[in-house]
DNA sequence: TGCATCGTACGATAAAAATCGTACCTTGGT
DNA sequence: ACCAAGGTACGATTTTTATCGTACGATGCA
């Protein structure tokens, strides 16, 4: 696979992105679970989902178990990597690439609980040894 | 503006955005100046960059001074207010709206620097109190 | 004054993304 | 064997985004 193609599975459009967040969070599922879910923000015909999904596993995005007559979709990336792909290129394009500028503008926005400080707080120590 | 129309002025698409980062990062420019920095990534005609601008005004997402023959675009809202909005929708959309989880990846992803990690455990230390 | 240069306006078109209707297949129950 | 229910395939279309060609107005200067 090409690298333009390889790249083509990893940035999702913005319905793309909709239905990724929704096997990321279910696992493999058929079209009529997953556009279930969607139906839960907005309303969406069950043949959009389902077109919607065979583009995405013509584009390599998600793989297709076609074993029984219910195709089960699950994606083919990673779902870490594709986050981490995703947040490098918003902090790049949206910070210059600078971690610490987007997490300042982080902890202004959303205040983290104190069991995330925590967390972060355990992070840090880790990297620094 | 309605609600939706404010969401537009803020919800930049790919190319919306490449316009607005040359913006932020040069201040109020012209069509060729924003065309010209934009070669620097990509080959694009100068029209249509214009077209582009000009759509942006119609949006409300950059005001034009049309005092002189070449006029002068800007950026309509604030940098930060924009950024702020698309960091959350990120971080919402990406991680539930999980600032921690955010934190826990980017860490992961780039390592930041010896300063930058200081200048975060400063921010941890001032949340704290 | 003529003309090359650089600017805007804007319709047309291309390209990409999203949506939907319809045809047709498979399965289970009666 | 039939049919209702629910599945896939896929062409067509709409909507959105991006790009460009061409017309035409301003300006400066030989």
């Amino acid at each position: 696979m090409s690298d333009k193609e390889q790249n083509k599975a990893l940035e999702p459009t913005r319905s793309e992105l909709e239905i990724l967040q929704v096997l990321w969070e279910s696992g493999p599922s058929t079209v009529r679970e997953v556009n279930n879910k969607l139906q839960h923000q907005k309303e969406v015909n069950y043949t959009t989902t389902l077109k919607q999904m065979q583009l995405m596993v013509d584009k390599g995005m998600l793989n297709r178990d076609e074993g029984q007559m219910k195709h089960i979709y699950s994606v083919a990336e990673d779902e870490q990597k594709t986050k981490s792909y995703l947040l490098d290129k918003f902090v790049d394009s949206m910070y210059k690439g600078s971690a610490g500028k987007l997490m300042m503008q982080l902890i202004g926005n959303k205040k983290p609980s104190k069991d995330e400080l925590d967390e972060i707080k355990e992070m840090i120590k880790k990297l620094e040894e």
